[in-house]
DNA sequence: ATAATGACGTGAT
DNA sequence: AATCACGCCATTA
């Protein structure tokens, strides 16, 4: 694997905050990065996000600032929506 | 170590 | 409102 050069990867936290988001909520991802400690990484997060296959971790509740689901890795946008509805996200 | 890519964002046209 | 272009950080090749 990597080294890390805090205590904690990017990635690391990166997977943190989305795991603080609550159910029917979403984040985007220049939020979760502004979080993570990074503001203006949001292609950053995407880039974390999209090596990162952990379960506990809801990816598919970070989507684009403007309301745009963005990509999944799991199933694709479709699936990403469905979830979202599913737990009261509307879009 | 450098270059290129990408699950984005904002501003300008 | 839609589209184009530039910038941004981290990861991968």
């Amino acid at each position: 694997m990597k080294k890390i050069a805090y205590t904690t990867s990017f990635a690391d936290r990166v997977r943190a905050v989305v795991r603080t988001i609550p159910k029917g909520h979403t984040m985007s991802y220049a939020d979760v990065a502004a979080k993570a400690g990074s503001p203006g990484a949001c292609r950053a997060v995407g880039t974390v996000m999209k090596h990162n296959y952990d379960n506990t971790v809801p990816c598919h509740r970070v989507i684009c600032s403007n309301g745009t689901v963005g990509h999944y890795n799991r199933g694709g946008v479709d699936a990403k929506r469905a979830l979202l509805h599913a737990e009261g996200v509307h879009l």
